[in-house]
DNA sequence: TGCTGACTGTTCGAAAGGCAACAATTAAGC
DNA sequence: GCTTAATTGTTGCCTTTCGAACAGTCAGCA
């Protein structure tokens, strides 16, 4: 039942290919003959593996987007009780190997298919979550908390995509006194530094 | 007649892999098999390419052997006389690109399959010729000029080969001094710096 | 000495990929 | 509006690669 090396070839030489063009012009500018030439694939095979290039492209995006899902989840369920920290720590080097292919993806903004967009959208909903599950709030509205989160999340994704994990300890420790300000506002206990 | 791009393609992987794996252990400890899991190809694929890793080592070097060949040949022909330093220039550069495999393959020696032996041998004839262009000499013996001629040209190519192009004009200029030396030995009406 | 495991080199049917040709669609320029 | 060129999907035949099995060689070892 595993696949044969050659569709695993194909596959991996087409998406690398369709990535590296992907740095050069923009999607639409793209071809299917321009990802085979560069594959050294034919266009046969091409339409073998995928419909056409949108469901190349949803594919790829896909993958990252269930990564990112599994990762908070699996995160989240050993989460202990507010270490919000190691969770973002975790997630985050979970997919610095995959940073080159991301940070291109990133620049990718189809109708149905925006990586950036789908993993704000992921780290939305579990800043909700998060929010409510530390109790009720009076005074200030959830939603901003989250939107706020959400932000600082993705500004820490985005700046570790494109200078790397080397300085990633003291990023997070710098970025941790934003952090604390922002869940201060749900949660009175929060120690301050 | 052209080739199957899948034929291409194997032999792509195959060398690659075959290189990397040269940086891990020596060539006597790298198996058939090695270079098949690492280049995802199968063992019957390798021996439908080449007849067993030997084969595939020696002509990799020849590859890399005819290009030095035909790039002495080609600028020893167009240069002008005494140009020795637009013939060093020339060769490096055009070298430059495959740097990594070379650099790699300088570190095998196999009874038969020696790459850099046969460059320092390639070259030594080189000088060897031109010594005796410049007309007869009386003082020096022609092979211990010839000798360090190569020795300079080898050190000079290991030294890009390890550092990149990227100081190449200050480090050919700074053994310009040592090159006229050398000159000097063969031919008195060579300009002193 | 004989055993074992790793590696070699070869074989063959099945799977995948390449190539070339095709009609159909789209985009650009006159 | 018409023409031309480029791109898209699709098809069938042919070539290459895969995978698994096989016997043969060799080194280490009990």
């Amino acid at each position: 039942m595993t696949k044969d090396v050659r569709k695993i070839k194909t596959e991996r030489d087409i998406q690398t290919a369709f990535l590296e063009l992907l740095t050069t012009r923009p999607f639409t500018k793209v071809t299917v003959s321009d990802i085979c030439q560069k594959s050294l694939t034919s266009r046969s095979t091409f339409y073998s593996h995928y419909l056409d290039k949108y469901d190349l492209l949803d594919r790829i995006v896909t993958y990252y987007q269930t990564m990112l899902v599994q990762q908070l989840d699996q995160n989240f369920n050993q989460m202990v009780a507010g270490d919000l920290e190691s969770l973002i720590h975790k997630v985050i080097i979970a997919m610095a190997p995959h940073r080159r292919a991301i940070q291109i993806l990133f620049t990718v903004h189809e109708p149905h298919v925006d990586l950036k967009e789908s993993f704000r959208q992921l780290l939305h909903t579990e800043w909700r979550h998060y929010i409510q599950k530390q109790g009720p709030i009076h005074e200030v509205p959830v939603e901003l908390i989250a939107d706020m989160g959400t932000s600082m999340h993705m500004t820490l994704i985005e700046w570790v995509i494109t200078h790397g994990t080397d300085s990633l300890p003291a990023v997070i420790e710098s970025i941790s006194i934003i952090r604390k300000a922002i869940l201060l506002q749900i949660d009175e206990s929060q120690p301050s530094p």
